[in-house]
DNA sequence: TAGCTTTAGTGAACACCGTTTACGGATGAA
DNA sequence: TTCATCCGTAAACGGTGTTCACTAAAGCTA
């Protein structure tokens, strides 16, 4: 690598560290290259070099961020033993809420809504491959834990056509083979993902805000919830 | 009403109409002072006699539709009959979903990440209003269906204190009486009200492509679930 | 009707922003 | 040593929210 390389790569470095910084300060839309440059001692059109633009960068953020949260959540689950499947599908999931509560720029950047003309022209791809990454890793325990102990599911004849068709080629997408776990387990696990989403999303956007002033215990409340819908002991949970 | 006073009022009008045509021709990032005052014929400073400034412009338009998809979602309830406390409940969640597909840049701004410093100074009375007459009108209806044919819930010995004190102050809030009600009806409650959440936000922000091209089958499917949960008839739903 | 007050709207200015262009040096390779 | 590559700058264009001093019209009052 040449000294040119490990240059141009330090200050990449330094301008996502310092982007980092203006995000957690002044949150999303706080994000300027001129302020970046200026943090940085150098002038905006400097930033071209590195970044394609402010879109490129803020995609480039959305994706460290994503992984790091993967990341987060990989830790947390490999903490346990392989065969705890029960017991990393809880470890995940609260690690997930406590990443977003640890990180609330970052996570409204994540999964906030996107900004258009942003959405489905930088960032496509690279969001397709970190939502897979992160739904994957959710789906991947699901259908461990039914293969081991079988949880209660909707039968494959009562899930619609459309429906199946859809679930089918997500699990293929995800590498799942289809023959030994039923479309109900994958329609749960959307269904459980969805739960997980709105709740956490619900609580850093203030939209639970009216109902509840401290989530935590409703978050635990849904977790033991759906930890019962899988069968899992009680004493997995708490 | 004065001559003047009258014509306050349509400027202010024409202002929200011009606001709502750059949302949705732009998106949200899409609304700028300037660009309405162009549209209409004047300069961006006359707008301050109207409003606070851009902030308090956006704030107007969440409070708007706000009360807009309220009044949809009501609509929809009334056409059935009042004794029809499921029917009610089913048309009122697919009218939430139908409402945000066919506006989806207000729907982000509505059920959005809000932005910053934007959030908790000029929106929080507001929001708070329109949340509890969004999340009343469910929470009413829940309760109604339960009244008239009691569906199995968390026993109130089940429900953590912590959660269960929070459960009831917003129940109060919601001018329901809690001798009529358990708290296990207002935990399912604000449980699909964070799944019906989840559903739409994840659809409207992109979310779920990963994983779904056509979410209408998997929200029906949910549908479905929820209603089964709430002994609602099948045929109710179909 | 004359005079005064309130109000809507303007123009100029300030301080930001993203982005493009042409240009200077320094670095690295031949 | 020469030459090309690359990093960074300065200047400029067009856009933004917001403030301030100001004009002109509308409404009220004596």
């Amino acid at each position: 690598m040449s000294r040119r390389e490990r240059m141009r790569d330090a200050t990449l470095q330094e301008i996502k560290e310092v982007a980092r910084e203006h995000l957690r300060a002044h949150g999303p839309a706080g994000i300027s290259l001129r302020g970046i440059a200026r943090a940085l001692g150098m002038t905006a059109p400097a930033l071209y070099r590195y970044f394609g633009g402010l879109d490129d960068l803020l995609a480039a953020m959305i994706e460290t961020y994503t992984n790091e949260m993967c990341d987060a959540m990989e830790a947390a689950r490999d903490e346990l033993p392989e065969d705890d499947a029960a017991g990393r599908l809880v470890a995940i999931t609260r690690t997930f809420r406590r990443w977003a509560l640890g990180h609330r720029p970052e996570f409204t950047m994540v999964f906030g809504a996107p900004v258009p003309g942003f959405t489905h022209r930088e960032r496509g791809v690279d969001a397709d491959k970190a939502g897979s990454r992160l739904g994957g890793m959710f789906f991947v325990l699901f259908a461990e834990l039914w293969r081991r102990k079988p949880f209660p599911v909707r039968a494959d004849e009562d899930i619609p056509p459309e429906l199946g068709r859809q679930l089918t080629a997500f699990a293929e997408a995800c590498g799942v083979d289809l023959t030994s776990v039923p479309l109900g387990v994958i329609q749960l696990y959307v269904g459980a993902w969805i739960r997980l989403y709105g709740m956490v999303a619900m609580e850093i956007f203030g939209h639970l805000d009216f109902v509840i002033d401290d989530a935590e215990p409703l978050f635990e409340a849904e977790l033991a919830d759906l930890a019962e819908l899988l069968g899992v002991e009680k004493d997995k949970v708490r």
